[in-house]
RNA sequence: GCGAAAGUGGCGGAAUUGGCAGACGCACUGGAUUUAGGUUCCAGCGCCUUUGGCGUGAGGGUUCGAGUCCCUCCUUUCGCACCA
């Protein structure tokens, strides 16, 4: 075990401490000495056990919001206890400095988005610094620049090579004003963000990554990823979904048949209609001819792109006047198209059950379409198909042979029906898409392709790579100024030598965050994207971001490491070990509304609520006119809502330890934090109290030894409380990641401790206690932690000081309480020798005055003993 | 719409494996110190009709025992492929 009343702790001089907790100079000091002593540069070193911490790495819109400083704090709080483990920690950082924002900056302010990014990051940079966190700032990397795109541009080349990455059309959002791409994010019911213009869909050609290839593998390992959160597992598994069905041809009179994919291929007999998207062929066809249909399809064509807005529309369509010949039956069913088909999802055509399907069934009843029962319940109840689709499997009925078969037989047997006449086979299908690179922005990374009149689309060779992204540019539109720039897009081909054109299109920034954690391992080096070094670090032991990247941006990753892993880079299957999904940062919300119903958002810090005299919130007012304000409830963190509370101002004024302190305190990591300014002032008070605490500690003089023979029962009790303290908080820390708790341990421990006497012994246990608190606390408020460890006289520096171990011995029990329920209700309570057998145990328990009580007149049926818990007496 | 979570005092949260609901902190109340305010310290603090009863979003169920497990709902948050 540890003594923290060894040697080197007796020896050295007791430091003075002044009695005002003085955080400006202590976290100065604090992190002049980490600096000078290098303690966060990483080394690779085979003999040591590693440990690779990585939060997501932030885009440096201008400073830190406090989603960042929750983000880093939980991160650092890992590093720093696995450092005093004893393991070889690297933690890095760096920008993800591509982005939309950098663009509308420009635009707003006509500064060139290369110049805002660098001084965003900049005063980022500065401000990480003054919290104190453990970076190896020697491998910093920022996506923006040469040294680090060049190396995806290459992986790029090698992917055309490899024909995983290919081009095909795809749609986009088009704003016909601005002429340029918009995100879903710039559209606003349906109108562009800056022009109003209706937006567009428009179909142009993009780069795609076959993630589709990998959708098996990307499954399949979620299997093993026993470290990640069970509800990211299970998202991206119903990302990736898959299914196995039965993909199967309706003919087309005069036309090619028409291939749709069904999981519920039993239903197959009870098709009363054929639905396409309306960007579909076969629909574009027939509009030539039917107006109502035209004006259908140039209505769907303003809808947004994204799913979201696709799934909660009005279910609406067009019959197209075209039958399809049903595969097995050979009648003939209508084709309609209808705007909830997606001409990007599997083939853009879908079989209707209505019967057997809600969505059909709306369809079906809106525009009167037959509706055909073919399952029917297994328990062989009635189903009134009047009110609601029937969606259970069951039993086939009106389907002719097939009728009898349970849903899971029929799907077998109209499989193998549809293979033996060559109109349909069983296939495995996914949900997952393959992923669109391209994106018509300025601000990223240039895709490395020349575009050849003769040789077509052509890798830019190695030896010419980088393809450097001119970032002297005016902003004056909403276009790329890339895609005007004829010294950037004229060039030669490879291949012929001929003239040709630069693409001119960009990666998605997705991009670049799916390899920066491995690039981190291999800093510094030009000549290769990553090197040996890769192999010792990898794969990153803990990861720490927001649970909105649960999805897309985990999942790029894993599929990145793959291809890394595939090109011979990287050894292991998967990037990320464990994963800590963190949640929001909240804050109230006050606003006005004017006459005409405009909102205008106070932010929490101009605003005073108003209490009743039980403390409850009832109204609140704006602390410069006193007149009230409306409270609108909690939500994230935003500009919009002007509810975000500057990190930066919090540390000036309570100092780095009390804001970690707070973040870490307020609630568990992956829930959400909702911001409270009394909180932080809770969380500064406790830091002030414990540097109290510990210099009344030190104004005792130096504490003897400690003999543990010699404490008396309330000693005893006070040292088991310490044990069991640091034995709950390493468990906190390490295993459950749940700091609030590990905190509010500290807090419980500090109490118990304050209520020793003023005895030898007693000041013994505190110098131990002091010691031990102070090593416990030091991953989450490091800065303080530093100047406690030399104040109560050790040598060395906190931070790399070994973390506090168990003495078993101090956990020994004489005694435990257990409490008496009679019918599950709590009636007494009683001590008994820690090792009182059952039966002495009941007899204490029936013995029990209270319970005696409410025993009177009943008899006793049963006893339950739960071991070091309780006894339940049930009585009837 | 689909997928994933969350809901416990005035507030944030604790209860880790089905076993004492409300740890710890904030706010509030009373007292002490100081007194200009604040700070610091002590005490109280789920609700009620208080030898006790009720209580973990609502309603059912399983169990000796349910915040925890099961079923049906409600509300909120996150993601939905071009925000990062």
């Amino acid at each position: 075990m540890r003594d923290f009343l060894s040697d080197d702790s007796l020896n050295a001089m007791p430091a003075t401490m002044h009695d005002h907790y003085d955080f400006k100079s202590i976290e100065q000091h604090a992190q002049q000495h980490w600096d000078s002593a290098g303690i966060f540069n990483a080394q690779e070193d085979p003999t040591q056990e590693k440990f690779y911490c990585l939060a997501m790495f932030p885009y440096p819109s201008g400073k830190l919001h406090m989603g960042h400083v929750r983000n880093y704090t939980i991160a650092d709080v890992i590093a720093r206890y696995q450092r005093m483990l004893g393991k070889n920690v690297m933690q890095p950082m760096g920008w993800d400095a591509f982005g939309l924002p950098a663009e509308n900056a420009a635009l707003a302010n006509n500064v060139a988005p290369a110049a805002w990014t660098l001084s965003n990051i900049d005063y980022m940079r500065q401000q990480l610094k003054a919290l104190g966190f453990g970076y190896d700032w020697s491998r910093e990397l920022t996506t923006c620049l040469p040294d680090y795109y060049r190396w995806e541009q290459w992986l790029f080349t090698r992917l055309v090579k490899k024909g995983l990455a290919y081009k095909k059309t795809a749609v986009v959002n088009w704003d016909p004003i601005d002429q340029t791409v918009l995100a879903n994010e710039q559209v606003i019911d349906g109108r562009g963000w800056r022009s109003g213009a209706l937006v567009e869909r428009r179909e142009i050609p993009q780069w795609s990554l076959r993630i589709t290839d990998y959708a098996e593998q990307l499954l399949n390992d979620l299997d093993t990823l026993d470290g990640w959160p069970e509800q990211v597992r299970a998202m991206q598994a119903n990302w990736i979904g898959r299914s196995v069905g039965v993909e199967l041809q309706f003919g087309i009179e005069g036309g090619e048949a028409l291939t749709v994919y069904t999981t519920r291929a039993d239903t197959l007999m009870g098709v009363s209609y054929v639905a396409v998207a309306s960007q579909h062929p076969l629909a574009k066809a027939a509009a030539a001819n039917n107006p109502e249909l035209a004006a259908f399809i140039e209505e769907c064509r303003h809808t947004k792109v994204a799913e979201a807005d696709m799934a909660t529309l009005e279910k609406k369509g067009v019959a197209l006047s075209i039958d399809a010949i049903h595969p097995i039956t050979g009648e003939k069913v209508p084709v309609w198209t209808a705007n909830f088909v997606l001409m990007e999802y599997g083939t853009g055509a879908v079989m209707a059950v209505p019967a057997h399907d809600q969505r059909d069934f709306e369809f079906a009843q809106k525009y009167g379409l037959p509706i055909k029962q073919v399952i029917a319940p297994a328990n062989g109840e009635a189903f009134d198909l009047a009110q609601a689709a029937f969606t259970d499997k069951g039993v086939l009925i009106n389907s002719g042979a097939f009728d009898g078969l349970s849903s899971a037989d029929a799907v077998e047997a109209i499989a193998a029906h549809l293979e033996a006449h060559g109109k349909g086979h069983k296939k495995v299908n996914y949900r997952l898409r393959d992923w669109g690179v391209s994106r018509q922005r300025y601000w990223g990374c240039p895709i490395p392709i020349i575009n050849c009149p003769s040789c077509g689309a052509v890798p830019v060779p190695e030896d010419q790579l980088p393809v450097v992204l001119p970032t002297d540019v005016v902003m004056n539109g909403p276009q790329s100024p890339i895609k005007s720039m004829r010294e950037f897009i004229d060039t030669t081909c490879p291949c012929c030598g001929g003239k040709a054109e630069r693409e001119t299109d960009t990666f998605d920034t997705f991009f670049e965050s799916s390899w920066y954690y491995a690039r981190y391992t291999s800093p510094g080096n030009d000549s290769a994207m990553l090197d040996e070094r890769a192999n010792y670090w990898l794969p990153v032991d803990q990861y720490v971001g927001g649970v909105e990247h649960a999805v897309l941006h985990l999942l790029y990753a894993r599929f990145f490491h793959k291809l890394l892993r595939d090109e011979g880079l990287v050894n292991g299957d998967e990037p990320f070990k464990r994963l800590l999904t963190q949640g929001m940062v909240v804050a109230d919300t006050y606003y006005r509304e004017d006459a005409i119903g405009k909102k205008t958002w106070y932010n929490p810090a101009d605003v005073a609520p108003e209490l009743d005299d039980r403390g409850r919130i009832i109204g609140a007012t704006l602390i410069e006119d006193g007149l009230p304000v409306m409270v609108g409830g909690t939500e994230k963190m935003s500009k919009s809502k002007n509810n975000g509370v500057d990190p930066q101002a919090m540390i000036d004024r309570f100092g780095a330890d009390t804001v970690r302190l707070f973040m870490m305190f307020a609630s568990p990591p992956d829930q959400m934090l909702e911001w409270s300014d009394s909180g932080v002032e809770g969380a500064h008070r406790f830091l002030k109290r414990l540097w109290r605490m510990v210099s009344e500690h030190l104004a005792q003089g130096t504490a003897p030894a400690l003999d543990k023979g010699a404490l008396n029962n309330a000693q005893k009790a006070a040292r088991r409380k310490l044990h069991e303290t640091i034995q709950k908080i390493t468990d906190d820390i390490g295993r459950r990641q749940t700091f609030n708790t590990a905190i509010a341990a500290v807090m419980e421990l500090l109490n118990e401790i304050g209520k020793l006497d003023d005895s030898p012994s007693s000041h013994s246990i505190r110098q131990e206690a002091l010691s031990a608190v102070t090593l416990l606390l030091a991953p989450i408020v490091p800065h303080i932690a530093e100047a406690l460890w030399n104040a109560l006289g050790h040598a060395g520096m906190a931070a790399t000081a070994p973390w506090p171990v168990v003495d078993e011995s101090a956990l020994v029990r004489d005694t435990i309480d257990l409490v008496v329920q009679v019918n599950g209700k709590l009636r007494g309570q009683f001590s008994v020798a820690a090792d009182a057998t059952r039966e002495t145990i009941e007899q204490a328990a029936l013995a029990d005055e209270k319970v005696q009580q409410f025993l009177e007149g009943r008899a006793v049926k049963k006893i339950i003993v739960v071991p070091g818990r309780l006894i339940n007496i049930v009585a009837g």
